[in-house]
DNA sequence: TGTAGCATGTAAGCCGTTACATGATTGA
DNA sequence: TCAATCATGTAACGGCTTACATGCTACA
């Protein structure tokens, strides 16, 4: 049952494009590889680090879609292309932003899955995972406090800032409750 | 640079395979209609909620790769089929779970994403589906806390058990990092 | 007698990955 | 001059979803 059905359109784009709609939003003009080296440094905290060949296609769909414009360069035997949005893409995201569906979120966590799958292999083995998980939960820690200063207190950065702040958040309580599981398990 | 090369076969299934084959070890012979609805109570929460005809599909490759047995009987013109570990299924579990690599988590935080791209819409926004999320936190809790009671002190379980419990706290300090941001967001 | 739940499956297609291929620029 | 980094793409394919198709059983 679908009332106005003219305004049906198939979504213009995935979630990842929108995300990276988000991102040009942000800091405006950049390449495809720039993009995707910020993407690593935010969008990989709460959804995906999307694959370089991904970030590039997809902008080519956006770019087809006319949800972002190329401005194209040569150097050598090669383009260089710097994406921004357009003032399609800016409707669409605000669109979306303002009307999508919004999932609760996805674990994907085989740290769990390997404790939750103990009876199989023994204490042992998932105590071991979590050590290392804990080494690494260190170091995204870590990773994610240096973005966090790296915002500052700008304004235009005010929910980047939020974001990064839950991240580091749930990061210090996944320690705390590693440290705990790794105690019921035994020495 | 791989020594053993005619070890390399290809990982005979997915993480989601192995997941299934782990339900399967932990519960005994099942249809794939009950394995979804366990699914559904358990790696649900840490893994994914496979859809129904990924189960079958699934099962259909790890049966022709003998990793599970299938028992089928007659009910009118259908066939039934109930699934179990085959002593291979339980070999190739074992060494995935001892050998496999593990990712770290992945989370795909649609929330997260939009109050990330807050400077688009404002606060008023994120805000809403923050008190929406709390909302949807409460009701995971709840029918957690239900699974984690279901299981009782069956030592067979207390690996799921740990898993719920560690579900549990995530959810009740996500409840504590929402209420958090939303005040900070302003009334 | 109707409907909710149990049960099994196929087809099309999207999202995203890895592997591969290539070239320009910067700085040690 | 070599390596690291910046930069752009194509091809093949895997995992998972939605939509569709179908039938049996219990019970209100």
């Amino acid at each position: 049952m679908n009332i106005m059905p003219w305004m049906a359109s198939q979504a213009p784009t995935s979630v990842t494009g929108y995300a990276l709609l988000g991102l040009l939003s942000l800091r405006g003009e950049m390449s495809g590889y720039a993009l995707k080296k910020l993407a690593d440094r935010t969008l990989r905290f709460f959804w995906v680090a999307p694959a370089m060949s991904h970030v590039y296609s997809e902008l080519g769909r956006l770019a087809r879609a006319g949800l972002v414009q190329q401005s194209v360069t040569r150097r050598g035997s090669r383009s260089l292309r710097r994406y921004s949005l357009s003032a399609k893409g800016e409707l669409a995201l605000r669109r979306w932003l303002a009307d999508g569906e919004v999932e609760f979120p996805v674990l994907k966590h085989e740290v769990a899955l390997r404790l939750f799958l103990g009876h199989v292999t023994g204490p042992e083995r998932p105590r071991h995972l979590l050590d290392r998980y804990q080494a690494q939960l260190r170091k995204r820690s870590e990773d994610l406090a240096e973005i966090r200063r790296s915002l500052g207190d700008d304004p235009r950065f005010l929910y980047a800032a939020m974001v990064a702040e839950w991240g580091i958040r749930y990061y210090q309580e996944e320690q705390a409750a590693v440290t705990h599981i790794s105690k019921r398990l035994g020495t």
